[in-house]
DNA sequence: TATGAATGAGCTTTCATTCAT
DNA sequence: GATGAATGAAAGCTCATTCAT
């Protein structure tokens, strides 16, 4: 028998939940093969056998957490896009970098994964998980990048890619020493709040202003 | 009986490099805890039991070979420090830069071994192992940036916290976008070669050094 | 409540009849253990519950499947007893081996669990329905010879028990040969037609007619 | 780690047969699928790990069993072969049932192994091992029948692979036969003894030696 | 009557560690 | 000092059966 997501999604909404958290719960915290799916069933008090009835391996929780996480990002990201059109680029990555923020915030234990995989080669789904991110997101940028060009807010000796390449590692950058706080306490601005990430998100944005246009902020 | 780092230290260099080497890479390809004991013995062709004997534990052999990495990884940046006292700031941070990259370059395990640690946090020894780093580095930027502020190579209205962050994160991020090519060639820009590292360097020290010291390197 | 036999004989008799087909072609395949419940409901598209509710058990279900198929068989074997009645021994034989062929061509999936039961001690039933049929065919054969002896056909000297351990060895070993094309394809005589079959019996009958009768075919 | 066959060759004697014995009885009560090595090891009285380092998995102590098993069967095959060279054609076919027959009172769980293999098609490493043994068995009667064939000890009208066919229907149904009362005591002729055995199979041998060569035995 | 979610004992397999030789 | 056989807890996964809806 394959494994049945139709079994998963007839569960109680409550019973789902408790379930997706736990299960993104573990993941974070031991990454994919420390993760135990007998630690998982214990502390959600259900039987082994359910689990997997569910997802089928433990792959399977994996990636159902995992895609059900992409899909929960696109939206904003989206919306930004839309509503910023034609916009000033360096206000525009604020704004989706600040979203991502806001994803992390709200979602700590999928950034986490996140980041396990990004670092463990033998993550499994983790080409195909960092292709369709990589894709989602350089796409997102060039496009932000174009656009900007052509209207003129960048100067027009700059390479496109290396402004994508400068933008996709500040805000990547940016972005895990948000989430550092949230793995255990220990980076070099110990849990930041609002205020000083925000701070921190113009000053990288004005070093990038500075070098990319040529026209400080003020 | 006490596992004896003296029984290991008593062989043949020649022994004792190939058991480093096959330790690193073991760990380098799986991590910690998915690394097996049992492949690294079969590929050196040597007795599980002698391995134990060496180090103790799994663990033991980690500590072995990081604590190695360690020591070799100082050298260099001490020699840096002093040959370039009294120098330009930003100068000083692209020569420790590149000193790390050709680290990296050289020792790519040994990297691969630092970057699973850093997002692992069941990875043991962790908090020894990245406190002891981040103690060296922190103090090594924070000196550097303390002299540049008094030989009033930056703004006087910057925030001393800010620019190490600043320093600190550049030279991170850059690091392991040189790196990343070494785990599995899946980064933005593919198998970047030297030139074009040092080019991208020299376009992020140049954005720091807008917007830190106001004085463009020309 | 106990199994409710009932109803699944109140069902359609589609419905009955896909359940029967599907429920032997899994036990055929792979056996009595190996056999799953669910691949069953699953190519079934009902309910595992109506499963269990109709045959109470897995085992329930093969018995169902078996008393049914020993029951279709009765029938042609009577109705040549009966039409034969008074013939020559060979050629009853003959006429019995032929339907017994006949009807592992029409039901190969019967024959084969039939196969599986008969060399796997660890089939459920095994002794029931192993006696059931030994018993049938054992007093089938013996009432044949016993006649074929009183009526002269036999050489006086030979033993009846032995007589009947010979035709039972030809006719089982033949129809062994005729179904296992009907399991993968690998025989002597591959995929033999029913020319090739017919002239196969008569060349072991004719054997047997010399030995025991002494008076060859022709 | 592959499977190391040499830690199983490394043990002593005693404790290598008593392994073979208990998972060669157990493979001969269950089939593969149904064997249980929990089960073989607490007969053992040893470490379930212990067994997967000697054969890697279950199918690889399968394995094991079986190469030992034709191993020791060929010897005495090859042996009458040259012994008989020459010889009469039914009395060499004689021999080697004769020789088979003693192969499964000496080794009946190897028997029953092969029994069980022959009728389950999931039964792993199948068509490897039949196709090992059929290619054995075929040529080994073929070449028989061949050589009677010219030394004239044959009707010039048979057809060898009619003739080959019989021969193998022959020995092969006899030794099932001799084998069932092993299974479970279960069998036409309950409990046959080495007289009646060899009785039986004598009445085979003659009934064949008339239809295939015209001449009785006496 | 039909459904299908829940169960849990059982399975095969792995691996760091120990210790008698 | 070197060896490698032995260990056993824990892992991921399966599946006949039950029972509330």
């Amino acid at each position: 028998m394959p494994p049945q997501k139709t079994t998963f999604e007839n569960l109680d909404q409550s019973k789902r939940e408790r379930i997706m958290i736990e299960a993104t719960k573990e993941f974070a915290e031991y990454g994919f093969h420390q993760a135990s799916v007998n630690r998982m069933v214990n502390r959600l008090g259900i039987a082994k056998g359910s689990l997997f009835k569910y997802f089928g391996t433990k792959q399977g929780i994996l990636e159902y957490v995992f895609g059900h996480a992409v899909t929960m990002l696109k939206a904003p990201l989206k919306q930004i896009r839309l509503e910023t059109e034609g916009g000033d680029l360096f206000e525009r990555v604020r704004q989706v970098t600040l979203a991502g923020a806001d994803f992390i915030e709200a979602h700590p234990n999928i950034y986490r994964i996140y980041l396990k995989m990004l670092l463990q080669e033998n993550f499994p789904m983790r080409e195909r998980f960092l292709t369709r991110i990589r894709a989602t997101s350089g796409k997102f940028l060039h496009s932000l990048v174009q656009e900007a060009m052509e209207s003129g807010q960048l100067r027009s000796d700059i390479d496109t890619d290396m402004a994508v390449y400068l933008l996709d590692t500040t805000v990547d950058r940016f972005l895990q020493s948000v989430a550092v706080p949230f793995l255990d306490g220990d980076s070099i601005l110990h849990g930041a709040d609002r205020q000083t990430i925000e701070t921190r998100l113009d000053s990288l944005l004005d070093l990038l202003r500075h070098g990319l246009s040529g026209i400080p902020k003020t």
